[in-house]
DNA sequence: TATACGTGGCT
DNA sequence: TAGCCAAGTAT
């Protein structure tokens, strides 16, 4: 085990350095404002964040207030963020928050966890960067670090094991966790990168046991790549953008014209009106 | 544990 | 260019 401190110290002096200035880690910044952005840096990259993050704010600068609205209207604001199941539950979410917490996002790691749309990373993200609580940050970026420096592996395996989550726990320091924790992230999207990674520019090159090791390339089988195109997650995305961009009901006909397959299109309708997402109306239009 | 779930930029 | 990849969660 690598002694923490070598660690601790030049990655945190590094990131002093060289954190990017992002409006949910100012100092005003809003626990609700730190929950939405978490969930919307959920498998989407901060650049295609950053202004949806602002209209939210502005429209919905608490729980209380999205809370107030339809969750077809979060749907709408949702944009082009992909995974809108996403902002449906961020929808339940605020709606929680207002009916059982008094409005004010929890601070507590638990009582996070329980929340729709909130998992383990997310709540650890939420205690630690808006309430200073110390939690392990075990996202993907602290993974394949951490994979890297002390495992001298090129990626951390696909599920997350109890060894990274022991790890996570035994480098975790007394004060300070938070910043730790959002520093050893922004290492990991910054130069600790999935593919081309910058080790010229990495504080910690000089005790990075993969880097040691002539940085292999990952041994296992390679990891299972996402399939889209023809797929019904496609053709979701393909109804739902319809959906999003008319501000009153659609005919049918209107969705069926952006997906050929007919026995997908009505497959993946049906979908998006069980998880919630779509509507039937009466007449047989459709909306968020 | 494996799978479903959007979208678009980068190499 | 086709695939890889991005601050995961729910089931």
């Amino acid at each position: 085990m690598i002694e923490p401190k070598l660690l601790h110290l030049p990655i945190l002096e590094w990131y002093e350095n060289n954190a990017r200035d992002l409006p949910w880690r100012t100092p005003d910044r809003t626990p609700w404002g730190v929950l939405v952005s978490e969930i919307m840096l959920q498998q989407t990259p901060v650049a295609r964040v950053l202004p949806v993050w602002h209209e939210w704010m502005a429209r919905w600068p608490t729980p209380k207030a999205l809370a107030a609205e339809p969750s077809g209207e979060a749907v709408r604001a949702w944009g082009r963020l992909g995974y809108p199941r996403r902002a449906l539950r961020l929808h339940a979410c605020a709606t929680a928050i207002t009916e059982r917490h008094g409005g004010e996002v929890p601070s507590d790691h638990a009582t996070l966890l329980a929340l729709p749309g909130i998992g383990e990373y997310t709540a650890a993200a939420v205690a630690g960067f808006a309430f200073g609580g110390r939690h392990a940050i075990l996202d993907t970026n602290v993974r394949r670090v951490f994979a890297r420096a002390v495992r001298a592996e090129e990626y951390p395996p696909t599920a997350t094991s109890a060894a990274e989550r022991h790890l996570a726990e035994a480098l975790l320091p007394e004060l300070g966790a938070p910043r730790w924790g959002v520093a050893v992230m922004e290492l990991g999207a910054l130069v600790c990168t999935a593919r081309a990674p910058r080790c010229e520019g990495c504080p910690i090159a000089g005790v990075c046991a993969w880097r040691l090791a002539g940085k292999p390339p990952h041994a296992g089988p390679a990891r299972k790549g996402q399939t889209y195109a023809g797929t019904d997650r496609q053709c979701r995305g393909r109804l739902l953008a319809v959906l999003r961009a008319a501000h009153g009901p659609v005919p049918k006909a209107a969705l069926d014209a952006v997906w050929e397959d007919a026995v997908q299109r009505e497959r993946a309708l049906d979908g998006l009106v069980a998880d919630g997402l779509a509507q039937v109306l009466e007449d047989g239009t459709y909306c968020l």
